[in-house]
DNA sequence: CGCCGGTATTGATCCACATCAAGCGCCCCA
DNA sequence: TGGGGCGCTTGATGTGGATCAATACCGGCG
């Protein structure tokens, strides 16, 4: 009788999950993660087009992404919105509600998901007995941070083409770290949503895709994406008239 | 021999200090802000201009601003840099290291500054017997995040006078919570620090704050602001095209 | 007191991106 | 298999803010 019961549970255990080395575990022992297995015991299935959570929502839990992609709005009193950031697998969504007990982002899913819940509550008691979740859940949050701190540079002080280069090449990155193909790959949000995301009209990020690929750096048809020239990508982000230095 | 020595100690305890409902012990009895002195012992001052710490730095503390002003900015591989957000009383600074051992700003004082420096891994381990610490500081991290969301949201969408009353506003209330004018300060900052934060150059911070002047929204000379006319700041902001909705 | 360098204001011009507009293609669903 | 609609591309035009430039202010120091 024991047998299919912890079969069951392993397959919601981070000690058997394939995304412990992207996601909260990071860095624990095969002990330390069972440790963890205790903690996040719910999982959740969002489907395209729904949301995860939205503003306003009591803030309960954290939510580490298992399977699927996101994307967070972020909006003002008077009607304005924009995309915060998109999340992938391992990822984690909902920090931005501990300051208030309450969401303060939509968290919306661009293709059908799977989430595992983490009540945050227990996140905390957990945490201070167990001093590597403590430690390593601040760095996520800090990081978070420096994320953000990231954007507001592209946000602020880079023209199009380089915002959307960069966009390329940190999507890239985050599909290289789990194991996806670096180079090529589907976008899962609109030109729309790239915009809202960087700050750019969708026209404009359009007209960037095209203007890559007739310049040989990707190849786009649609939102399929190979990436050509990852060296000459990169040099577009680092062509700032840098006057305000 | 006690009494001298418990007295040097008030200065620098967080029980004693008034900014404690504003800093990290916010919330705390006074029972609990006695647990909280023992993480708080070195005083560190900073004179205008100079930094606390330095992109690159080894992660060491945080630190909880006593008196005074900072900028914190944030540069590229490139040489761009952009003002990541102002720093006053009772604001902590430093967070951005946690995710990485290494600071990933500068941290420069606008005027001569003393801080509290929070030895992180004290804090670490006194906020794991001390739940109420340890929670208070997640909202912390929690707030800054949902800070810079605001800041994301005000740089990709917003044009430059609504950001520029946003600016003035947000100074506004961070001063009244001070126990400052709300309607009257000195800018701590240059016009080209103040763009740099929002994403513009100096002559157009300058141009609103003359189109507020005219306008009879605010008074201003070099560095003196006064705020004739909150309700109008206010309305400024609302007023985006809102065709990204 | 007067000079000097950093800071601020203001005007003229330019340009990157937004806006407006038209047509296309792909995907979904009947 | 065919139609409808959303998302994407591409072109033409407009404009907010950048850039360039000149002048004014202010605080510090000889």
């Amino acid at each position: 009788m024991n047998a299919p019961l912890s079969l069951v549970h392993l397959k919601t255990a981070c000690s058997n999950c394939n995304l412990r080395e992207l996601c909260l575990p990071v860095g624990m022992t095969r002990d330390e993660l069972e440790t963890l297995d205790e903690l996040v015991y719910t999982r959740r299935r969002i489907k395209r087009g729904d949301s995860l959570f939205r503003t306003g929502d009591p803030f309960q839990s954290l939510y580490a992404i298992r399977s699927g992609f996101f994307k967070s709005r972020v909006a003002t009193a008077d009607g304005r919105d924009q995309i915060s950031g998109f999340q992938m697998a391992g990822e984690l969504l909902g920090l931005d509600g501990i300051g208030s007990d309450t969401h303060n982002c939509d968290a919306v899913a661009l293709e059908d998901s799977e989430v595992c819940a983490i009540p945050y509550a227990r996140l905390e008691e957990l945490s201070r007995s167990f001093p590597p979740l403590q430690h390593h859940f601040h760095k996520v949050m800090s990081r978070e941070i420096v994320r953000d701190h990231g954007v507001m540079l592209l946000l602020g002080s880079m023209r199009a083409e380089e915002r959307v280069s960069a966009f390329l090449l940190n999507l890239s990155q985050r599909f290289t770290a789990r194991g996806f193909s670096a180079t090529e790959f589907i976008l899962r949000m609109t030109r729309e949503e790239i915009g809202s995301y960087l700050g750019l009209k969708l026209e404009t990020v359009s007209r960037a895709f095209s203007k890559f690929h007739d310049d040989g750096l990707i190849s786009v048809q649609q939102k399929h994406i190979r990436i050509v020239n990852v060296a000459g990508l990169t040099k577009i982000m680092g062509q700032g008239t840098s006057t305000n230095c």
